[in-house]
DNA sequence: CTTAATTTGAACATATGTGTTCAAATGGTC
DNA sequence: GACCATTTGAACACATATGTTCAAATTAAG
């Protein structure tokens, strides 16, 4: 069973790294039995279909990432703090691993896995910080300010893939603007978005 | 000439509809033709290679929203108003042209004619407007701020294709926002984004 | 009406991909 | 060292895609 498992895995991280460079359906299934290092049978023995493959790998990629950084929200209790690392976690493992920076870009708006990792833990967050009065918007702006976060979060990962910010500036700065279009004070905002960073806890 | 180029819109506007929903590779030329109304032959009269349909139809698309935005802006000086501008009518637009919207979600960050539309147009006049002191954050937050501007842009088209906001709210909330980002006063970053939003001027 | 240009759709050869099967090789476990 | 589960890689049938060719039909233009 572990060596099984480890076949699906080299499986899975080998169809992030292609799916990230060439889209999904331009993988066969030869190619990604190469990059995996792996027979073509093996694919067919561990997984269905290679459509099936995408959609596994998107789900699993979008949960892991979210439960690490609900973990790491234990100890911080700002919901400003919160917003701001979770954007700088992103821009941070975009650079730690740029393959899975490149998946989660091209795929952001078109796949329902990402989607809801950008829906759904901002939310909850949003919600108290502005009922708390952290936050300074219109609550029928909610909607709006959930997939700004989004937007945030994946344009700080596109100056990081792309080569053209490192991933402190660009986490730093996405963060504070973010911070400041939610009516956190600018001073506040910089501070808070330049604080040190805590390495995304692992999942054990 | 003329029946020439007729087909040849035909199967532009076809792919992109068809790109818009399934991405690239998945669209072959039977399906192509079949949605263009066109015989399969013809596709391979007027067009070199699938792949090649693709780049054309997105640097088409990003050079005509860029040259229409451009048109829109000669009356306005206000570069935040130019912006909130540019933001609402990409919202308005992926209300009237669905296809056209998804398109550009769907490749937003992974095809150099649409990231080349977002980095663009706001660059000079993000510049004039923080050196005339009509925003406020610092000059080396410039990069994120283009690339928040382009977060903004796609984030609001997303609400818009998704149903979660209508166009106006979508738009009008966005731009308010970013506005709020780079520093504009709330009462007036509101107010700019809720004014009448004039068309999108033709191409004649 | 005539002429030129374009489109059509079928036929063809070629290439590539999928999905299945299976005997042999591999590798971990008691 | 015997056992079991997994992996391997080749072979197979089948399906689908590409790209080309071409005579007939259609359309546009003068």
């Amino acid at each position: 069973m572990n060596a099984a498992s480890s076949a699906q895995e080299r499986i899975r991280d080998a169809a992030v790294r292609l799916f990230a460079e060439r889209g999904v359906a331009s993988v066969n299934v030869r190619e990604l039995a190469q990059a995996a290092g792996v027979a073509r049978g093996t694919i067919y023995n561990n997984v269905d279909s290679p459509e099936e493959i995408f959609s596994d790998v998107a789900a699993r990629l979008a949960n892991e990432m979210h439960e690490r950084v609900v973990l790491s929200f234990d100890l911080i209790d700002d919901p400003a703090h919160r917003l701001s690392n979770g954007v700088r976690f992103f821009a941070r493992r975009a650079h730690e691993e740029p393959h899975w920076g490149r998946f989660i870009l091209r795929f952001a708006f078109s796949n329902a896995s990402l989607q809801g990792m950008w829906a759904g833990p901002p939310a909850r967050d949003l919600k108290t910080g502005l009922d708390t009065g952290r936050y300074n918007f219109a609550p029928s702006q909610l909607t709006a300010v959930i997939s700004m976060v989004a937007g945030a979060g994946l344009s700080a990962m596109f100056l990081v893939t792309e080569g053209h910010k490192s991933w402190r500036e660009a986490g730093s700065d996405s963060a504070e603007l973010l911070l400041s279009a939610l009516g956190v004070p600018k001073a506040q905002a910089h501070d808070i978005a330049h604080r040190p960073l805590p390495p995304l806890p692992e999942l054990k």
